[in-house]
RNA sequence: GGGCGCAUAGCUCAGUUGGCUAGAGCGCUUCCCUUACAAGGAAGAUGUCGGGGGUUCGAGUCCCUCUGCGCCCACCA
C-alpha cells in the first residue's frame, strides 16, 4: 500500500503501472481454470505495416474494456495478441523501404545489403533480388514493426497476455493454415480449377471477391457496327454495338440480346463480323442482357467483365484471350482473328491498345459518332491502382456456399449462431453470404506467405496431373514444397518426367488469420488448451471486414469443427474526422496516438474510445480527450480527499455501521449504477457503462461529497462521522473499479493508495442492498441536494463566494417532504454555512435565503 | 435495384419495456483562490426532439409516410 501523494498526478502513471502489471503477470492466463470459468478473445491480429493509427486505438481499447470487465467478474481471461505479417501489405511495405522487388528468377546473394534501409528516394529504380533475399527482409522488417507495435500497445494498457502472441507468418500459423487446409482438400472442402479469375495486372495474382472494390470511372461509350454476314436471314447490313472497351475487339466471342427483344429475335443464331480482325462470332440471346442499355446488344468478349464469364460459360462459348497476366496484349493472336490487325496491338497495355484501336475504327469509318463519355463503376483490387482484368489460370478453392444453395443456408443459419453487438450487424453478414457468386479464392501468386502444402505428379511427358495432387503428412507440417519433395519421391525428381512439382502458390493472408481462434488456441498442438478456450467467447473487429476476416473464420470452423468459432461478435465502428468523414491514413499531418497519448494521458485517450459506442463511427475529438483527462485527475483528487479522513473507526458492517439515511441514499443511487453498468457490460455496451458511471461519479463529487464533507471532519459525532466514512470509502471503491476498464491506470494508481493488490484483480462491484431490501431510500437525498442548490444560486446572484453565510434559510416543503429535509438537515446547514434554517408549511417545495453580511 | 443505420441545444451525443417542467459534456455568459482538485468550483442562457399523418388519457419513445445524410451489397455492356 502506497502513501497518499500530496499532490496526486496523472503524470508518468503508464510507464510505472505497465512495468508492474508486466513484473507480477496481473493479465497471464490461468490454463487450468474450467472452460466455463474461461473467457477467450479472438484477438485481431493488426496488419503491421506502417503505424498504429487512432483506428485501432479505437476498437482495441473496446475489447480491454471488455477483457477487463469480465476479469474482474472472476473469469480467466484469454486474450492474445498476433501479428497480421504475412501477406501482400508487407511485400509492398518492403519495396518501399528497401528499395527492392521481388524476382524469382534473380539467384540468392548470401549476406545481402539493401540499397537503403528506409525510405529511398523518390526516382529509386527498385532492385531485383531473390525470393529468399526478398523473404529475409519481409521477416526483418516485420520484427521491427512488431516490436513498435507491442509497445505502443502496452502504453495502450492492453490487458494482453503478452505470453500468448503469435505472428500469421510464424512456424505454428503455417502449420495451423497447411493443416486445416490439407483437411479441407481431404474432405473436398477444398479443390483446384482452372477457370477465368480476377487479376490485379501489378501485382500479378489472382484476387478473390471479397478484396473487389467499385470504383468509379470514367469511360466512353463507343458506337461500333458489325456486319452481317451473306448468310443472315435480315440481310446485308449492320448491326451497332456499345462498349467501353474497344480494345477487346479481338477477344470477341459472341454477341447477345436479351430473347424478348424484338429488334434482335431474328438475328438469333446468325453470325456477324467482328470490326477489324475479321472473326465471326454468334448472336446469342441471354436474359441478362438488358435491352435498355447502350443499344441493347452486347459484344462478349473473353473476359471483358464479369458477366462476360457468365456468358462465357453459360453460353459454352469459344475463348479468345488477349490479356496477359502482365495487362499487355498477348504476342500471339487468338484463333480465326486477323493476325496483321491484331499485330498492330500486341504487346501494347491496354490503355495504349483502346488508343490505337479507336483510332484504327476512325480510320476505317467503323466508329458511329463521338465516344460518348460517361461515368461508370469499375473492379478494383482494394489495394491495387489499375482496374482488374480477367484471365484463366489454375487456382485454389475453399467452398463457402458461393456456387452452393444448401452450404450457402448452412452458414447464413450460422451466422444466426452468434449474438451480434450492435445486433443489425448481422444483417451485413447475410447480405454478403447471400450475395456470393463463387468460391473462396485462396491462392495467391505472391511470395511472402504461407505456402499451398501440396505438390503435383508429373507424367511421362513432364506435365502436371492437377487432379492427382501430393499432399504431406501432417507430421511434417509446415512444408515448403518449393524446397521440400513430397513423400515417396526424392529431391533429384523435382521438374523430372516421372517426378513432381510444387504448387508455386501461397495462401492468400485471410486463408491462414480466418484460423486465429486455431492459431491462438493451439489446435491440434495443446488439446487441453484449446478445449478451455474454443469455440471462443467473443470476436472483436470493425465493421468493415465482415466479409472477409468474420466470415471466412465463420466457414473455416464450420467445415472442420461443425459449429461457430464464437458465442459473440462485437464490431466497432470507423473513426471519422472531426468534419464526419472517414479518417484518412493519406493525410499526412493527422495525430498519431503516441503522441495524444503523451499529451492528455492514455486514461483520457482510452475515455475518448470508451464513449464511442458499440458500432457506431465516432468522430475523433480531442474535447473528449480533454474531458477524459479531467475525469481521471478528480478520481485521484477525489480518493485523496476520502482517504484522508482516515478509515472509520471500529469494525462494524456497511449496513450497521451506515447510520445516516442520507449516506445510504447515496448507496442506494450507487446500487442502481452498479446494476446499470453491469448490465451493460454484460451485452458488450461498454459506452453505457461508462457513462453511468461517469454521471454517478460526478453527482458524487459535486453534491454528495460537498453534503458530507462538514460532518466528516466533526469529531464531535464520531458515529455521523464514521457513517460518512464508511459510506464514502464504499463508494470510492465501486467507482474506481467501475472506471478501472476504460481508465486501468488512473484507477490502478487511486486505488493503489488504499489496497495492497491490483484492482484489475478484484471483484467486479456488487450492489450493497437488493430489490427486496434496498440499501436506502435513493430519493432522499436529492431534497436536500435541492435545497443546497438554491442556496449556491442565491450565492452567485448575490456574487458572494460560495463561502459566504447564510443568516436565514426558510425552506418551505409539503409535509411529505420533512423527513427528507430532516435527514439532511445538519449536512446542509454545514454544505451552506448556514446559521438559522426553519422549514414551514408550503405547497411546493421553495426557499427564502438571506445572507449574511459580515464576512 | 436490394439491405442497414442515422436525424434531439451552436458542437458531440444520452434519453432501454410510451409517463410529471426533454438531459449531459464541450463551447458561451456571470461569479468564486473554498482546508481534494484553478489542469478547479458555483450558477445561467440556449430546443418547432428532421416534416406530415396515425394509435393513445399521454409520443423524443410505437405505427405509416415523406425528406436529408451515411454505410453495405448487386451480373450496370
Amino acid at each position: 500500500m502506497a502513501n497518499i501523494p500530496d499532490k496526486p498526478t496523472l503524470d508518468g502513471i503508464e510507464d510505472r503501472w505497465a512495468a508492474q502489471w508486466d513484473s507480477d503477470g496481473t493479465y497471464r492466463f490461468d490454463a487450468s481454470v474450467p472452460r466455463e470459468g474461461v473467457f477467450s478473445i479472438d484477438t485481431p491480429p493488426p496488419t503491421v505495416s506502417g503505424s498504429l493509427h487512432m483506428g485501432h486505438v479505437f476498437s482495441y481499447t473496446h475489447t480491454d474494456t471488455i477483457a477487463r470487465y469480465q476479469r474482474m467478474r472472476g473469469k480467466a481471461v484469454f486474450y492474445p495478441m498476433g501479428w497480421d505479417d504475412n501477406g501482400l501489405p508487407t511485400e509492398r511495405r518492403v519495396q518501399n523501404y528497401y528499395g527492392v522487388r521481388c524476382d524469382p528468377s534473380q539467384p540468392y546473394v548470401e549476406g545481402f545489403e539493401p540499397p537503403f534501409r528506409g525510405d529511398p528516394p523518390k526516382n529509386h529504380q527498385a532492385v531485383a533480388i531473390s525470393r529468399p533475399n526478398f523473404l529475409e527482409l519481409c521477416d526483418e522488417l516485420v520484427e521491427i514493426d512488431e516490436q513498435i507495435f507491442e509497445m505502443l500497445l502496452k502504453r495502450l494498457g492492453l490487458s494482453v497476455d503478452w505470453s500468448l502472441k503469435y505472428a500469421t507468418i510464424d512456424e505454428r500459423s503455417r502449420r495451423a493454415s497447411q493443416r486445416a487446409f490439407l483437411r479441407n482438400v481431404t474432405r473436398g472442402e477444398a479443390y483446384s480449377q482452372e477457370a477465368p479469375t480476377l487479376w490485379d495486372i501489378d501485382f500479378r495474382t489472382a484476387v478473390a471477391q471479397a478484396e473487389m472494390e467499385d470504383r468509379e470511372r470514367p469511360g466512353a461509350y463507343h458506337k461500333i457496327p458489325f456486319a452481317l454476314t451473306g448468310t443472315n436471314p435480315g440481310g446485308t447490313g449492320t448491326i451497332e454495338i456499345d462498349t467501353t472497351r474497344p480494345e477487346l475487339l479481338a477477344a470477341c466471342v459472341a454477341l447477345v440480346a436479351h430473347p424478348d427483344d424484338e429488334r434482335y429475335q431474328p438475328h438469333f443464331g446468325t453470325t456477324v463480323t467482328v470490326p477489324l480482325y475479321g472473326q465471326q462470332v454468334e448472336i446469342c440471346a441471354h436474359e441478362l442482357a438488358e435491352p435498355d442499355k447502350g443499344t441493347g446488344i452486347a459484344m462478349i468478349c473473353t473476359f471483358g467483365d464479369t458477366t462476360d464469364v457468365t456468358w462465357w460459360r453459360e453460353l459454352n462459348l469459344p475463348m479468345r484471350t488477349i490479356i496477359g497476366r502482365d495487362g499487355r496484349i498477348l504476342t500471339e493472336p487468338p484463333h480465326d482473328v486477323d493476325v496483321d490487325a491484331y499485330a498492330t496491338i500486341a504487346g501494347l497495355t491496354v490503355k495504349q491498345a483502346q488508343k490505337t484501336v479507336v483510332e484504327q475504327l476512325v480510320e476505317a469509318d467503323l466508329l458511329v459518332g463521338e465516344p460518348r463519355p460517361i461515368q461508370h463503376p469499375v473492379k478494383f483490387y482494394e489495394r491495387g491502382d489499375r482496374p482488374l482484368e480477367i484471365v484463366t489460370s489454375r487456382q485454389w478453392y475453399i467452398r463457402n456456399g458461393g456456387r452452393d444453395a444448401d452450404l450457402r443456408a448452412t452458414l447464413v443459419a450460422r451466422g444466426g449462431e452468434v449474438e451480434w453487438h450492435p445486433a443489425h450487424m448481422r444483417h451485413r453478414y447475410e447480405n454478403w453470404v447471400e450475395g456470393l457468386n463463387g468460391d473462396w479464392l485462396v491462392s495467391r501468386q505472391r511470395f511472402f506467405g504461407v505456402p499451398i502444402p501440396i505438390w503435383y505428379p508429373l507424367d511421362e511427358q513432364g506435365e502436371p496431373t492437377y487432379d492427382a495432387p501430393l499432399l504431406p503428412d501432417e507430421s511434417r507440417l509446415p512444408v515448403d514444397p518449393s524446397t521440400d519433395a513430397p513423400d515417396g519421391y526424392s529431391e533429384d525428381q523435382r521438374g523430372q518426367p516421372g517426378g513432381f512439382v510444387a504448387d508455386p502458390d501461397i495462401f492468400d493472408t485471410w486463408a491462414t488469420s480466418s484460423l486465429t481462434p486455431q492459431i491462438a488456441g493451439r489446435w491440434e498442438e495443446d488439446g487441453d488448451l484449446f478445449e478451455r478456450v474454443f469455440p471462443m467467447d467473443m470476436r472483436p473487429q470493425a465493421h468493415d471486414i465482415i466479409r472477409t476476416w468474420l466470415f471466412s473464420t465463420m466457414t473455416r470452423s464450420h467445415h472442420e469443427f461443425g459449429c461457430v468459432p464464437w458465442a459473440h461478435a462485437a464490431l466497432s465502428g470507423w473513426i471519422l474526422d472531426p468534419d464526419r468523414k472517414k479518417m484518412s491514413k493519406s493525410k499526412g499531418n493527422v495525430v498519431t496516438p503516441l503522441d495524444l497519448f503523451e499529451t492528455y494521458g492514455t486514461d483520457a485517450v482510452r475515455y475518448w474510445s470508451g464513449s464511442g459506442r458499440p458500432g457506431v463511427d465516432t468522430a475523433f475529438s480531442e474535447d473528449q480527450m480533454k474531458v477524459g483527462r479531467k475525469l481521471a485527475n478528480k478520481l485521484l483528487n477525489v480518493t485523496k480527499f476520502v482517504l484522508q479522513f482516515g478509515a472509520p473507526s471500529g469494525d462494524r458492517s456497511l449496513d450497521d455501521g451506515v447510520t445516516e439515511p442520507i449516506d445510504r441514499a447515496m448507496l442506494a443511487k450507487l446500487d442502481a449504477v452498479i446494476v446499470e453498468a453491469t448490465a451493460a457490460f454484460d451485452a458488450y455496451d461498454y459506452a453505457r457503462a461508462l457513462e453511468r458511471t461517469e454521471a454517478f461519479f460526478w453527482w458524487f463529487c459535486d453534491n454528495y461529497v460537498e453534503l458530507v464533507k462538514g460532518r466528516t471532519y466533526d469529531e464531535s459525532r464520531p458515529d455521523a462521522a464514521d457513517s460518512a466514512k464508511r459510506a464514502l470509502r464504499e463508494a470510492l471503491g465501486a467507482m474506481q473499479r467501475m472506471f478501472a476498464p476504460i481508465l486501468p491506470f488512473a484507477a490502478e494508481e487511486a486505488w493503489s493508495w488504499w489496497n495492497d493488490s491490483s484492482v484489475h484483480l478484484a471483484a467486479w462491484p456488487s450492489p450493497s442492498g437488493d430489490g427486496a431490501a434496498p440499501f436506502g431510500d435513493p430519493s432522499l437525498a436529492d431534497v436536500t441536494i435541492e435545497v443546497l442548490t438554491q442556496v449556491r444560486r442565491a450565492k452567485t446572484e448575490a456574487k458572494r463566494s460560495q463561502r459566504a453565510a447564510v443568516e436565514s434559510l426558510v425552506v418551505s416543503a409539503p409535509p411529505a417532504l420533512y423527513a427528507a429535509i430532516d435527514a439532511g438537515r445538519n449536512d446542509l446547514v454545514d454544505a451552506g454555512s448556514i446559521r438559522d434554517l426553519q422549514v414551514v408549511d408550503g405547497d411546493t417545495l421553495a426557499t427564502v435565503i438571506t445572507l449574511a453580511d459580515d464576512d
